[in-house]
DNA sequence: CATCCGTGGTC
DNA sequence: TGACCAAGGAT
């Protein structure tokens, strides 16, 4: 494709050169400026990160452990920094490596992740670990090769050949869509706007530390270019910005209309032991909440009445209401009915007791924590009160 | 290409 | 306080 398409007016109001990423790096506004610009940023203001090895070691020739980038990579993939941190800590901890992570059981692979969401990705982060094993452990060192591996899609291939590799890879996540379309005032709707941004950061990455580019696009975004009152007097390329010319960066990127998220109702039946054993179950491998495990419940557009209640418990027994829990979905809202009852019965096909003191290591997505805590307040804390 | 897939923090 | 949205991938 021709570069000189691509051009664009920049904020000190001179225009792109046409041409390689290296070239004209005198032009102010011009690529080449803009990544020096970003790393000394970046230099001096970048985040300590627990998988993150710092810019002066990474010019010392410390490269990351490839194993770390791509375990903390699928973990952020639309997940934040600080939900993330405590859970990498844990994987390392238990799977220093990538041997380890495939000797695991892939059940206690899900049983780390709970809580985490988006739980196709710690299948899938297993399934790979197992890959990765059987070809001598060792990640492949290209963006194509990474992204044959389940769970590594456009971006996290070219975040794990920069970072780990250091291959400049255009490395294009939100953030740097934020970044992008704000350096350039881009009005078209983000969805649309995908290969425009991409062409602009294949400019802009420098041949030289192209992991610590992608790394700093992304804490700019994450703390200056923020989606919401970005605070453009710190930012390193104020005078490259397009958006703060026009006055108003907020309005960068352009988003279309979200679709409206539908109510769903059902119920969820807490079973109780003495003991203080809970009935659970695991869901289906794929779809909503794939494998992990849940308490009994209804079907999730089904109406909550007696006739309802009675029909889908996992057993008859004395049902008592114990509460309403509401959680949010990314396309559905869910509201549960939560009952309770009391019984020393066998655990019914398909489903077994949890005893009290395991409930906290189980693979309980959180909808299913906040259902068992509104029966049994604490039962899935790690330390329960008696 | 649109839809499905979690969760928690922010303002 | 509820709407927004984060270091996306699979189908």
């Amino acid at each position: 494709m021709a570069l000189h398409d691509q051009t664009r007016k920049t904020a000190s109001g001179d225009t792109s050169k046409a041409g390689s990423r290296d070239s004209s790096k005198a032009a102010s506004g011009d690529s080449g400026g803009i990544a020096s610009r970003l790393l000394g940023w970046y230099d001096a203001h970048h985040r300590d990160l627990p998988w993150r090895i710092a810019p002066r070691d990474v010019l010392r020739g410390i490269r990351p452990d490839p194993y770390r980038v791509w375990l903390s990579e699928v973990m952020l993939q639309q997940t934040t920094v600080e939900a993330v941190k405590s859970y990498f800590r844990a994987f390392v901890g238990k799977w220093p490596d990538v041997e380890a992570l495939a000797a695991a059981s892939t059940e206690d692979v899900m049983k780390a992740w709970a809580g985490l969401g988006y739980y196709s990705r710690a299948r899938n982060l297993k399934a790979c670990a197992d890959l990765v094993a059987r070809q001598g452990g060792r990640f492949p060192a290209t963006e194509s090769g990474l992204k044959e591996l389940p769970g590594i899609g456009a971006y996290t291939a070219a975040a794990i050949a920069a970072i780990a590799f250091d291959h400049p890879a255009a490395v294009v996540d939100g953030n740097v869509e934020r970044v992008v379309s704000r350096l350039f005032s881009i009005a078209t709707p983000l969805s649309e706007a995908k290969a425009e941004i991409r062409a602009f950061v294949e400019r802009m990455v420098p041949q030289a530390r192209p992991g610590d580019f992608a790394q700093a696009m992304m804490d700019l975004g994450a703390t200056i270019c923020t989606p919401r009152r970005p605070r453009c007097m710190l930012c390193p390329l104020r005078e490259d910005c397009s958006a703060i010319l026009a006055g108003d960066p907020e309005r960068f990127p352009v988003r279309l209309p979200k679709a409206e998220k539908p109510l769903r109702r059902g119920a969820a039946f807490v079973a109780v032991r003495a003991d203080g054993a809970i009935l659970l179950r695991k869901r289906a491998e794929k779809g909503l909440l794939g494998g992990m495990t849940e308490v009994p419940t209804t079907g999730w557009t089904a109406r909550v009445d007696g006739a309802t209640t009675d029909a889908a418990a996992p057993f008859p027994a004395d049902w008592r209401p114990a509460g309403r829990i509401g959680h949010v979905f990314t396309h559905f809202a869910l509201e549960l009915d939560v009952f309770k009852t009391a019984t020393e019965s066998a655990a019914p096909a398909g489903h077994f007791w949890s005893l009290a003191h395991e409930i906290s290591g189980e693979a309980l997505p959180t909808v299913m924590k906040k259902v068992i805590e509104a029966a049994i307040p604490g039962a899935t804390k790690k330390q329960r009160p008696l």
